[in-house]
Parts: structure tokens; sequence; C-alpha cells
DNA sequence: AACAATGTATATTAATAAAGTATGATATAT
DNA sequence: ATATATCATACTTTATTAATATACATTGTT
């Protein structure tokens, strides 16, 4: 019950981003070498982010990648739910069918309640919300 | 980020057990044909409840298993807990020193947030309280 | 127009983890 | 004793995730 590690880098891709949308848009080399993750890796994550409405993007050079809404507009429920694909903590929740013993199964509801639970606590983060965070004067010395 | 078979078998598991409760040790073989799930893999998931103190064995002839404690006692969380493992959402929380970036990471914390929502949803939901909900009358037609 | 810098798309491989199976041992009621 | 059960571990298979490789498309600059 883990998040995935594109889950993990498409935030913290995110947060780049944020916090240099005043520099237009970044190339994804540059996301490469100050997140650590391999250029070719990195575009399949961005490209999931494009996809999403999350980034633009712009092509040739100078082109690069940047948040295509307000950091305060995006949450981390939203991209778990991306990453994720599928969202909940078990599959019978969206799909019975695929579970012979749905019908009898005295727990979909509960994984269903908990799945709601964690969700509405990931859609109060908003990106903008990490950044500010980690502004406040005592998190860091000096 | 799905809840392992484990995880999802072991509690059904439980709950046939509750069901079961005033009919003494339940055999792996009549679980393996009600839970459909084979002997070999469900004396694994045993194992693992009954390390946990979840779950007491009989040995021998008449043999079989039975809770432990009282259905009201056990909670999803715990649960959850013990098939998963790590049971962080992501593996820094608890151990920084896996991530190199840990010391910039601003979602860490977040991710520790949403991990406590969860859990304390599913500390809330006992084995018994699924049994009684699937107990009222309106739940299934004749 | 040519070129180089950049993003786009898909296919393939590698690594990891999950799920399930097999074998054999140990305990105990009869 | 023997049959019936659980206990323990090792192994195999399958699925998923992570990462890499290859080829293509777009666009600013000259």
């Amino acid at each position: 019950m883990k998040l995935s590690t594109k889950t993990r880098y498409g935030t913290r891709i995110l947060i780049e981003l944020a916090l240099k949308i005043d520099q237009g848009a970044v190339q994804v080399s540059k996301i490469s070498a100050s997140q650590k993750i391999s250029v070719k890796y990195l575009e399949q994550i961005l490209r999931i982010l494009k996809q999403a409405g999350i980034v633009n993007s712009v092509r040739g050079p100078k082109g690069g990648h940047l948040l295509a809404k307000d950091p305060e507009e995006i949450h981390l429920g939203q991209i778990v739910r991306l990453f994720e694909g599928q969202s909940d903590l078990v599959a019978c929740v969206s799909s019975p069918e695929n579970c012979e013993m749905a019908a009898d199964c005295l727990v979909r509801n509960a994984w269903q309640e908990a799945t709601s639970v964690l969700y509405e606590k990931l859609d109060t983060i908003s990106i903008a919300s990490l950044i500010h965070c980690s502004e406040e004067p005592n998190q860091r010395s000096a």
C-alpha cells in the first residue's frame, strides 16, 4: 500500500515547477539534474502530467515545461489519483464484478469509506501549501 | 496503492471466524472452501494472524483456528498494518535515510499526515461492526 | 534552408514484489 | 499406531513497477 515512484516524483516535479513559476519553461534536463531522475523517465511522468492538464510544455529550443494551473489549485489528491490509476484501496469498490465474493463481502464498504477519508485529506493539501510551509522561518536554520 | 490480497483475505478470514465464533476451532480446509482460497496460501495468512495474537490454533484432529480476541477488539487498522508491513504510504516517513532528497523534501510531512488520517479511520472499524452491519434487515432481500 | 535544441511517443528490458504451490515436519485425538 | 490436523520453509510463477532505448516531431536561431 505504498505510493508509486511516479506519484512521488510527479509531486516533486510539480513543487519544483511551482518554485520556478516566474522563470518560464523549465527544461527536462534541468529537472532531471535537480531531482536526480533520468531524463527518459522524467519525460514519461511529465507527459502524464501534461495530459492531465496540470503542466504545459513548449517545444523547440528554449522550450520546457511549466505549470498549467495555479499552485493553489493543484492538490495531492489529484496527483495521487492520476498516477495510482485505480484509486481505490481495493479493486472491487469500483468494479465489484471482478470479485466473485463481492455479494457476500462485508468489508467492501469499509474499504470504500477508508479510501474516501484518505482522498478527502489529500484533496486539502495543495502544492502551494507545501511550498509555503517550507518558507516559514523556523523550518531551517540560517 | 492497493491493499494486498493477504490483507483482503486476512480480513475475510477473520470475519468468517467471527461469524463462527461459537463453533470452536474452524479447520483450514473449511475456510479454504468457503473463501475460495487455496489451503496452502491460507496457512501462510493464518500463521501471520496467529503470530500477531489475533487467532489461536489447535493442532491435531478436530483442530483448527479460532479468534484469540473479541471481534469488537479487532480493527481494520491492525490488520492492514500487519499485512502491509511498511505501513506508511511512502517509505521515507519512517526511514528518511533511504531517500537522498529527504532533507529537502517538502512533501514528506504531508504523506505522513495522510497516512495518519487513513489509519485513524481504519482503527475505528472493528470486525464486529462489519458483521453487525450485514445483519441489518435492509441489507438483503428475502 | 539547415541545424541544433527541445519535447513526444512507443517499445523493450530489468528489477522487484506479490501470489501461489510444493515438500516435509510436528502435534494430538482416537 | 495412525489418521487428521497445523506448522514452517523453500520454490516457482506471475504481475507490476521502474527504467532504458530508439525513433520521431516541433521550433527558434542563424
